[in-house]
DNA sequence: ATAATAGTGTCTCTTAGACACTATAAC
DNA sequence: GTTATAGTGTCTAAGAGACACTATTAT
């Protein structure tokens, strides 16, 4: 290690007399979408609950978008990754802290944020209902679990000289406990011979701060696409779940009906049964099983 | 937009008294890992040439890491994008402007650059190589390119109370002109009963600076998965080009030999025929294909 | 018995893998 | 004709979709 440089330096002497340059640095921040699946409307006592979809939300209690809601997220220092941050954040917001954690997308647009240059480096976490219980938020803090709908409202197609344009729209309808918010966003695919390039872009947004609508669109994106060939789903569970409960989240995660034989196929080698079944149903009780610690 | 914060002030007060917090940012910097395949060694003037993925890599001309190769990659700027700053680069460095660039990750690990706190937003570019010309680089600034091999060479499987632990590791082999650059990456794969996350790190390294020998581990896993569900090896084809030609892209991607018959049937719908035949090959002539502008 | 869910069997259709066969230009 | 690649046909095995059937509990 005895280079020396143009200067004459050796590396130790060129990092000793190293200041960082005066070019402008963005914040970087990571903003999380926390999902988890939950029961809801109590029904007929035989028959099961369905599932919903859920994302964890923070009503903004400052300037930009006061009053509004966005996703849990913060600055990172100096002294942690990006994941540390997002760790970080989803323990003091939901005080779980060994969940699925998976970086999504680095949004840089500049003036996403009207303060100042900010960078928000976004995560998706996925929590089993089971161990949820979002603290108390104090009155500048108010967290809350939005129903999550995310469906497609228009396609189109383009052709060009080399290549094509698709568009899809998206409504995206977060349903709270007395808000609900709507947005609409676009992702536009352009795909010419050489280049290829997806873009989101909101076309409306109402309520949600920030680009975060965005964000929350390209999560759901990445959770309904790695359902479909990894194990993912199976972190939304509890300990114990019967293969109908397991059906219910993709489906809800999928938004589409599946056909329960080709499921159980389906997923056969992602988990393990066990002896235990689930009682007082008011039906046949159901096998429970669980993880498969083996592995894929 | 008349809501006021709890100091009584409009968004737009509020902006105008906004200063930036004077806690630490970090320098964020777009790394690119840009892939070409081009055909090796002149052979028997009857025999298809054999085809080589290259990844370009630039000579370090200062310190840290001094002489030793690195991603192209530069600062990101107040007005632009990461992916605005990655096709600056781009531009800059190989004098190309319209290929398929592709976000893969964020790294963000405290003290990967020695300087200061830099984090890299990393892409993947993809060229077709008919296009390419590297700039001739003036001495403070060598770039070339260099045969990519990445293999596997160890694989192990721990099992733990209620999940596993993957490890494998790869040795990554870059061969230039008169260097050859190898490292050592070990991806570990921690899967529990709710977490589940993946991590990289270098084992060795020779002759790569920084952390990159994980982002070009990190960029060639991604690209041998896309690969086979997508239609992303077109961008690394020629306007014309031969199925045969199609299938050693894949070949050299996946590292592994792909039975005809069955490529061909599987690529049938990310192509188009062309009336256009290869000539003067030493043997029977062969159709040429574009890329299906129809899209997928 | 009835309601509601649990769980299985099997037919079909599609697709991937394997392999063998035929075709054709340059020399 | 020989060489080397181009291109096709077909058998098999595995998997997804569709649907129907049987099983079991609480009330």
């Amino acid at each position: 290690m005895e280079q020396r440089d143009m200067n004459g330096l050796t590396e130790q002497e060129f990092l000793k007399q190293y200041r960082a340059g005066d070019y402008e640095r963005p914040s970087v921040a990571t903003d999380m979408a926390i999902f988890t699946v939950t029961d809801s409307e109590e029904s007929n006592y035989r028959k099961l609950p369905k599932k919903e979809l859920q994302i964890l939300l923070i009503q903004r209690g400052g300037h930009p978008y006061l009053g509004n809601w966005a996703l849990p997220g913060g600055f990172v220092r100096p002294t942690e990754t990006t994941e540390q941050a997002a760790l970080r954040e989803l323990k003091e917001e939901t005080n779980v802290d060994n969940v699925y954690l998976e970086q999504l997308y680095t949004f840089s647009e500049p003036g996403r944020d009207p303060r100042t240059w900010v960078m928000s480096c976004s995560y998706m976490a996925l929590i089993d209902s089971s161990k949820v219980q979002v603290k108390a938020g104090d009155d500048a803090h108010k967290a809350s679990w939005f129903s999550v709908n995310y469906r497609l409202l228009k396609e189109q197609k383009e052709l060009l000289e080399d290549g094509f344009i698709k568009t899809k729209q998206y409504e995206l309808k977060l349903i709270g406990h007395d808000v609900t918010l709507t947005s609409v966003v676009e992702c536009t695919m352009t795909s010419t011979e050489a280049t290829s390039a997806m873009k989101y872009s909101m076309i409306s947004n109402e309520g949600l701060a920030f680009d975060h609508a965005k964000i929350i669109s390209y999560a759901i994106e990445r959770l309904r696409g790695k359902v479909e060939y990894t194990d993912i789903a199976l972190h939304l569970m509890p300990k114990l779940f019967t293969l109908t409960n397991l059906q219910q989240v993709y489906e809800v995660i999928l938004d589409k009906q599946l056909l329960k034989a080709a499921f159980r196929r389906k997923v056969a080698y992602l988990v393990e049964e066990t002896d235990n079944y689930t009682e007082n149903a008011g039906h046949r009780p159901s096998r429970l099983f669980r993880r498969n610690r083996e592995g894929i």
